[in-house]
DNA sequence: GTCTATAGCGGGATAGAC
DNA sequence: GTCTATCCCGCTATAGAC
């Protein structure tokens, strides 16, 4: 069994994917780990902590399989392809939306230290894109209007719009926003 | 003076949109409104009252504008132009995000009466959009792959992430997702 | 329609025994 | 490292006077 410190974050995880970060509390992770509140705190001392050691864990998560995904793949197609799957894992879920999208989308309420490690979680992730579609076009297999960055910040923004409409509604949703953006890289010759 | 009614629910609108839906209370409200929780509480029995009252409010003063926008102009790219200053406004406003990214990314928190008007709000907007998007392409002044309801899907919810990247982190990430969905749709000829 | 007062709950957090 | 017990706070909600 993983150590408790990491045994809570991955359930902390999973609790601020599917109720926010307000809305889960230490009593849920007490409930689903087993043990009490105080012995949570007694590994984060405060929300907030735990906050920074969610947002550390998402950043490094994603950081991690974005290098695994460049070591295995050289073709620019292969390596969005990799990068879609990513969100499909969290689509498949149901219950889940992406991290950068919970913490955002209640920005006014969720601590700063927290806010400024999913910042750079989201630029990290936007650059990484926008490499892979500058070398598509480079490349002459992907076609796009506009900067590599912008065309990142574009799917980056699809993505986590489409799994918050396609929990709330339907998956149809998420699958009609991949195959938007699929169709719209496609070489025209 | 608006009525009472109507004045807590713009209040709550905008507190809503920037604290999300778990996030604000009776005495926020009570706080800006200066009259005493009981009090709003005479007018909305419970906040899940209220959380519907709301999502009615939010869904009907998009069908206005839509509306008005239809009435207004007839050109798609006038009309697509015109959605788009809808969603412009929320983003000078500098603190909020749209209505349907509030609910949708606390969906397993919100109760379900709410959930189904904000589905309808979005069901509508997206219909909305895919007719333009139709008419843009019948005309031969807008391209895009797939489908006019893919497409749309794909605009609300790119639109929907870049209202919540930009709060988030930078103005600049809205206005680069904007730029894509328009030059993505530019005829090539 | 607004007020005061208060109930009842669940949240984050701490002290101190084991 | 986990427990029991407890604190204090803010939340939703209600009763009843004005």
């Amino acid at each position: 069994m993983a150590d408790r410190k990491t045994q809570i974050i991955d359930t902390a995880a999973d609790l601020v994917q599917s109720k926010s970060y307000s809305s889960f509390s230490y009593q849920d992770l007490s409930d689903a780990l087993g043990i009490r509140k105080a012995s949570i705190h007694h590994h984060f001392k405060t929300k907030e902590d735990l906050g920074v050691a969610l947002a550390e864990h998402f950043r490094r998560q994603y950081g991690t399989r974005l290098e695994e995904i460049s070591r295995f793949y050289e073709n620019p197609w292969d390596l969005f392809e990799a990068y879609l799957a990513v969100t499909s894992d969290i689509m498949l879920s149901a219950e889940r939306i992406c991290a950068g999208g919970v913490f955002q989308s209640e920005h006014n309420v969720v601590p700063a230290s927290v806010q400024v490690l999913i910042t750079e979680m989201m630029e990290a992730i936007r650059e990484w894109l926008a490499g892979v579609l500058a070398m598509g076009r480079e490349g002459g297999v992907m076609e796009y209007p506009g900067t590599p960055e912008s065309h990142a910040a574009l799917i980056v923004a699809a993505l986590q719009g489409a799994l918050q409409n396609a929990r709330a509604e339907t998956p149809v949703l998420y699958r009609a926003v991949v195959g938007q953006l699929r169709a719209g890289m496609r070489t025209k010759s």
